[in-house]
RNA sequence: GGUCCGUUCGUCUAAUGGUUAGGACUCAAGAUUUUCAUUCUUGCAAUAGGGGUUCGAUUCCCCUACGGACUACCA
């Protein structure tokens, strides 16, 4: 069972493609815990467990790491489904109908997948490992550890729990049998501890990383089951899920990498080397600015969000989301999939489905990526300008609404046509276009004391009469009647159409004068024209 | 402190021993324009440092620096 020796990223990649067509279907998992919302760096994990999946024609299971009873938020759970959803990330296998499965069925053959359910499961394989000498039972208290670890601490170590000090802590290695027992009855204050063997050099290989050596002796005995809840911990509960489930491929984060010696351990102790699945360590998402890992403070602090969808605390808190931000969940995925790895080409833009079909895991960046909120909005720009008109103006309508416009959507459609490529979000829409549905309720004083003169209210009169004039009523028409009039007068071409771009918008902003005037119509062009006399 | 992982423009990244080190976002300038935008063009900007190996290192090796993760009866 040692591991392959690959130098070259290209022959890892012919590895993985190879257990994918070897007849073992591929079959990832990601596995969320409900302790809170899901933040990006997560929704990223399970993207590329799912373009994993997907391109080798695997499945992608949910399963729901529970296993804290103290941490657990409710409603953390859907949370997770919905964010998936919105996200069209849709797992195969373990979620129905918006709920983690509870029971076994063909399609979900190793239900349930929430771990709180599988408690009998893994107290067996505790159990198994401690009858096999690979595991201990331990009855050190936390204030016990805490001092422990606070000594170290001074005297500039580090505290482990292994194979030096455990024969003087209390535990089943260290006491009589029958002390043992007794203490087992009378408590639950117990766990259980896996029993590291030292001096071992435990041979490592992740897929983006390659092989890795970790000395035994600097890995400590970590608890793996605890009696005050009858559940494992992260380790064993994962280590046997991944077994149970049949997972071919463990594609998470970082986070992680230090404990895999550990998880390869406890495959040798229960002897499923065999089935052991291959890892792969995803580099983190770190703050924009300064250091460390994303995380939900920097969201606030930096002021966009960091979670898929809104997330609220009680009645106080709400941290804002991409979706309710107006991010198209397309533009929302391509931004993340290309956070950590790329295709190589340069073309940035791809449909979840052309994110399948060119995902390897051989091209995952190795190092930490910052999350870049203008690239982000550029994302959203490119993916609002290939969208449909009609569904543009449908998304555009409640805030028409709750703006008091009310308007036919063909003229809806008319004016996003207008001013379609000056946007990023639909919400912008109505900055760049209300002026097309609403006369202006004030004329900016800097733009005003800029272009109007004396003249202009006799100007803006003859203007009004020429528009009121004109039978071919088109844009390129209005534009020359509108010309032809300031030639004849020999009047500064930027001041006049200034002046009437001040009474039609109020501002300095918008598309051309003559587009404005053809999309409110005569009466309504000639009624802001009249307004100043 | 210990263990492990990492380091190419400000940011995301391409180039896996031979390139004027490429692209995208941001920023700046110019062009277009009646305004604001858009669009187009151009520009600014990087191989952390030091040693090797080699005819030749962004690329391979070592050291240093820096960054990150982990170091819970949390995941």
């Amino acid at each position: 069972m040692n591991p392959p020796t690959l130098e070259k990223r290209e022959t890892v990649k012919t590895k993985v493609k190879t257990i994918g067509t070897m007849g073992a279907e591929v079959r990832v998992r990601f596995a969320p815990s409900p302790t809170g919302p899901l933040h990006i760096g997560g929704v990223r994990t399970a993207l590329y467990n799912y373009l994993f999946a997907k391109g080798g024609g695997g499945r992608f299971i949910l399963r729901i790491e529970d296993t804290d009873s103290q941490r657990f938020v409710p409603g953390a759970e859907e949370y997770i489904i919905e964010a998936l959803s919105w996200c069209g990330i849709l797992p195969d296998e373990g979620v129905e109908g918006g709920k983690v499965v509870e029971s076994p069925s063909s399609k979900h053959p190793y239900a349930p997948y929430r771990q709180s359910l599988r408690g009998d499961i893994y107290s067996r394989y505790a159990q198994q490992l401690v009858e096999a000498g690979s595991a201990y039972y331990a009855f050190d208290s936390a204030e016990e550890l805490e001092k422990l670890r606070k000594e170290a601490q001074e005297r500039g170590e580090g505290f482990l729990y292994n194979y030096q000090n455990r024969e003087s802590l209390s535990n089943s290695l260290s006491m009589p049998k029958n002390e043992v027992e007794r203490r087992l009855k009378e408590s639950r204050d117990w766990v259980i501890r896996f029993k590291v063997s030292p001096n071992r050099k435990v041979e490592l290989y992740d897929l983006i990383r390659g092989e890795i050596l970790i000395d035994s002796n600097t890995i400590d005995d970590k608890v793996i089951w605890k009696s005050s809840d009858s559940l494992p911990t992260y380790h064993l509960a994962n280590v046997v899920d991944d077994v149970e489930m049949k997972i071919t491929h463990v594609i998470r984060g970082e986070e992680w990498l230090p404990s895999l010696a550990l998880h390869y351990l406890l495959y040798e102790a229960l002897g499923w080397e065999e089935f052991r699945p291959q890892f792969a360590h995803l580099p983190l998402l770190l703050k924009p600015d300064g250091k460390g890992k994303l995380s939900k403070r920097d969201g606030e602090r930096l002021g966009f969000p960091v979670f898929p969808l809104e997330w609220r605390e009680g009645d106080k808190e709400v941290s804002r989301g991409f979706r309710e931000d107006g991010y198209y969940p397309e533009a929302f995925i391509n931004n993340l999939a290309l956070l950590g790895w790329n295709p190589g080409g340069e073309n940035e833009l791809f449909t979840l489905q052309e994110l399948v079909e060119s995902f390897s895991i051989d091209r995952i960046v190795h190092s930490g990526a910052k999350f870049n909120v203008d690239k982000a909005k550029w994302f959203n720009q490119e993916y609002l300008r290939k969208r449909d008109i009609g569904a543009l103006a449908l998304e555009l309508s409640p805030i028409l609404k709750e703006n008091g416009v009310d308007i036919e959507l063909s003229k809806v459609e008319e004016a996003i046509a207008l001013v379609g490529d000056r946007i990023a979000f639909v919400d912008q829409i109505w900055k760049e276009s209300d002026y097309l549905f609403k006369a202006p309720s004030q004329l900016d004083p800097k733009l005003k004391s800029k272009v109007w003169n004396d003249n202009s209210s006799r100007q803006l009169k003859e203007l009004s009469n020429i528009i009121s004039q004109i039978e071919n009523f088109t844009p390129p028409n209005i534009e020359e009647e509108i010309k032809n009039y300031i030639k004849e007068n020999s009047l500064p071409m930027g001041q006049v159409m200034n002046t009437i771009r001040l009474m039609l918008v109020g501002e300095g902003k918008g598309i051309s004068v003559a587009q404005i005037i053809y999309f409110l119509g005569k009466e309504e062009s000639l009624s802001r024209l009249s307004k100043s006399l």
